[in-house]
DNA sequence: GTCTACCAATGGTGAGCTAT
DNA sequence: ATAGCTCACCATTGGTAGAC
């Protein structure tokens, strides 16, 4: 088997898994009135817990299918992507999940992985929608699965956000000389502060660069420039003085965006017209 | 082996703006 | 007046390195 094949196979079989239930916990019917509406606002909280579990899950249901001795699927956590194909096959091929819960106020499963990660399109991403079966009470239901390309992913969250000077988006930095747990993988976006008299000045150098300016570019090049104007330390000061060095230098007031790459908000077109087709849970009528 | 320092990354809420 | 949405911000977690 190939790895694209692979890939394929394992993400029909998760889109397979709509309706499923997950024995894995149970919140118990209230009895009483006072309860329920209790209930109805904390349930979410079991969101980071149930997602953790769903993830385990669908491990072993890939796992139940027939891998042609070529290897099994493997959890790892922490890690990207969450589960990977453990065999011979390369570049090895995965499937990271995202877990939702329709009645949160959004989607906040974020998507930071550098694009540079996804050359081979070996990656794919699994957004899993559930609510417990009786919406309040009962076992976690999986209501529905996509199943989309890391790649898509990526490139729909920077063109949506990279937008110079208003908005920066930065590749992770080249950590390769550090151990394990101070790699970076993410991107982070950054958000313009200065004032309006500021933003023409920035948009003026911005202009300078020429054609295509505002198209997001992962190279040295290009991060180089937006870099020039953040400035190295306008996150760290904050005085007059600071301000007046940063004039000088042609660099601005930015904010770390800490909504960066909600899959949300990154206006991918297959994942919004799954987003609509799952907000029909949020009627609870609908539901039954 | 244990403690401290540090860090990346994630899930979630609510104030205030906007369209109706 | 209000429902829905955007965006700023917060709390918390799981992890490693290095000193002792």
């Amino acid at each position: 088997m190939e790895y694209r094949e692979i890939l394929e196979t394992a993400s029909t079989h998760l889109a397979s898994m709509k309706g499923q239930i997950m024995p894995v916990l149970e919140v118990a019917r209230p009895n009483d009135i006072e309860y329920a509406k209790h209930l109805a606002k904390v349930i979410s909280k079991l969101s980071p817990l149930v997602g953790n579990m769903i993830e385990y899950n669908v491990c072993t249901e890939l796992n139940k299918l027939e891998w042609l001795n070529n290897g099994i699927w493997r959890r790892q956590d922490p890690g990207f992507p969450d589960t990977v194909f453990d065999g011979n096959i390369y570049p090895i091929p995965g499937i990271e999940i995202k877990t939702w819960f329709p009645l949160a106020t959004e989607i906040t499963a974020r998507f930071k992985d550098s694009i540079r990660f996804f050359d081979d399109d070996q990656t794919n991403v699994a957004l899993v929608a559930w609510l417990p079966e009786f919406i309040i009470f009962g076992k976690p239901k999986i209501i529905d699965v996509w199943v989309g390309t890391a790649k898509s992913l990526a490139m729909a969250r920077d063109t949506h956000y990279n937008n110079p000077p208003d908005y920066l988006v930065f590749e992770p930095e080249d950590t390769t000389d550090r151990t394990s747990n101070l790699q970076q993988t993410n991107t982070n976006g950054y958000k313009f502060q200065g004032t309006k008299n500021e933003f023409s000045k920035a948009l003026e150098i911005v202009k300078s660069w020429g054609e295509g300016y505002s198209v997001y570019d992962y190279s040295a090049e290009y991060q180089g420039k937006i870099k020039q104007l953040l400035g190295s330390f306008s996150y760290r000061l904050d005085t007059n003085f600071a301000k007046k060095i940063k004039q000088l230098l042609g660099s601005f007031s930015y904010r770390l965006d800490t909504n960066f790459a909600k899959i949300d908000r990154i206006e991918h077109l297959e994942l919004e017209a799954f987003k609509f087709a799952c907000i029909e849970y949020k009627n609870i009528e609908s539901y039954y």
